[in-house]
DNA sequence: TGAAATTTGGCATAACCTGCCAATCATGAA
DNA sequence: TTCATGATTGGCAGGTTATGCCAAATTTCA
C-alpha cells in the first residue's frame, strides 16, 4: 500500500491520540470527515494500522518494575529455537521478545510487581526453560525517553 | 488511586482495543454505559491511562528496521548524564531509551528505514554525542512476542 | 443495625459516525 | 492543450454513541 502525505498525517495524529474523534482528526489533516474516515478504514484493512491501545502508567497499574533480559541458547537447532520461543510466548510477564543479531540471541522486556515477583519469575519461569546458556538481567532505573509517534518515513 | 476488579477489566479491555466504543466496553466489564464511562474518565484523569495510540506496522509505514543500541558513558557526572539524555531526547529515530543497571548504562530502541539510514544515524547522530565510551548495536531479526495487554497486577 | 457516602442505571439531549451521491480533482492519452 | 476516465472529496441524512443529570441501589463504617 502506498502512503501519501495525508495518510502519513493521519497515522501520526492517531499515534499521538488514538481515540480522537474522526471530526478532530479530519480537521488536523485538512479533510472533511467522510474521506478521512474512509482513509482510516483503508489503513486498518491494509494492516498499516495494526490496532489501538491504551497506554498505562505501569506504576499506577501495579507493575512498576521493567527489566530487560538478554538470553543466549546453547544450541540453535529448530527444535531448540522453537521450544524457547514457545516457552516465552506463554509467559505473561514477558511483554516483548526479539531475536537479535550480536552477542545475545534474545532480548526480553519483562514487567513485574516487585523484587519478590522478579525472583519468582526467574526461578519458576526463566530457569525452567531448557537449552538456555546465559541470562543477563538489567533493571530499568528510568525511562529516559518514550516516543509514541514514529518519525516520518 | 485504588483499582478494583472492574477498573482492571476496563484497563485490560482498553489495552486490547483502545478505540472500542463505551457501549462495547461497558458490556465487557458488566456495567451500564454511564458508570463505565465515568470510570474511564477517572482513570484518565488519575493518569492510570496515560493516553491512547494507534499501533502501526513498521514495515508498511516505511521504517522496517528496529535496532537496540547499548551505550555506556565515560563519566557519570550530572553534566555528562544530562548532556547525553538531552541529546537522545532530540533524536527522532530513538523511540525509547532506558537507564539501566548492569553492564551498559543505556538501552536505546531505534527505528530506521534501511541500512543506509542506520549508517547515517550512527555517523551523524550517535557518534556526535560526547562522553560515550562504548556502543553496541543489535538488530532485531524478528519480533518473537509482543503483548500489548499487561497481566493482572 | 442504621446512616452516610459512594456507585449505579436510565433517560434525554447533544455529538458523532457512516453510507450514499453528486461534484471536484488528478491522470494520461490524443 | 484538451478531453475523457478514474479516483477522491464534501455534504447530507439517518442511525449510533457519548454525556450530564437524577433517583435508586449498593457499599462502607461506625
Amino acid at each position: 500500500m502506498k502512503l501519501d502525505k495525508t495518510d502519513i498525517a493521519i497515522l501520526r495524529a492517531l499515534q499521538e491520540d488514538g481515540r480522537q474523534s474522526n471530526l478532530a482528526l479530519a480537521e488536523k489533516v485538512h479533510l472533511s470527515p467522510s474521506p478521512c474516515l474512509r482513509r482510516v478504514r483503508q489503513l486498518e484493512e491494509a494492516g498499516v494500522i495494526r490496532g489501538y491501545t491504551a497506554i498505562l502508567d505501569e506504576k499506577a497499574y501495579g507493575l512498576p518494575l521493567t527489566l530487560f533480559v538478554r538470553i543466549s541458547l546453547e544450541r540453535h537447532s529448530s527444535e531448540a529455537v522453537e521450544g524457547f520461543e514457545e516457552a516465552i510466548a506463554g509467559l505473561e510477564e514477558v511483554v516483548e521478545c526479539h531475536l537479535l543479531t550480536g552477542s545475545a540471541d534474545y532480548l526480553l522486556r519483562v514487567v513485574v510487581a516487585d523484587l519478590d515477583d522478579y525472583q519468582r519469575f526467574m526461578r519458576e519461569e526463566i530457569h525452567q526453560i531448557t537449552g538456555v546458556s546465559s541470562i543477563e538481567t538489567s533493571f530499568s532505573l528510568k525511562r529516559v525517553k518514550e516516543a509514541r509517534v514514529y518519525r516520518k518515513p
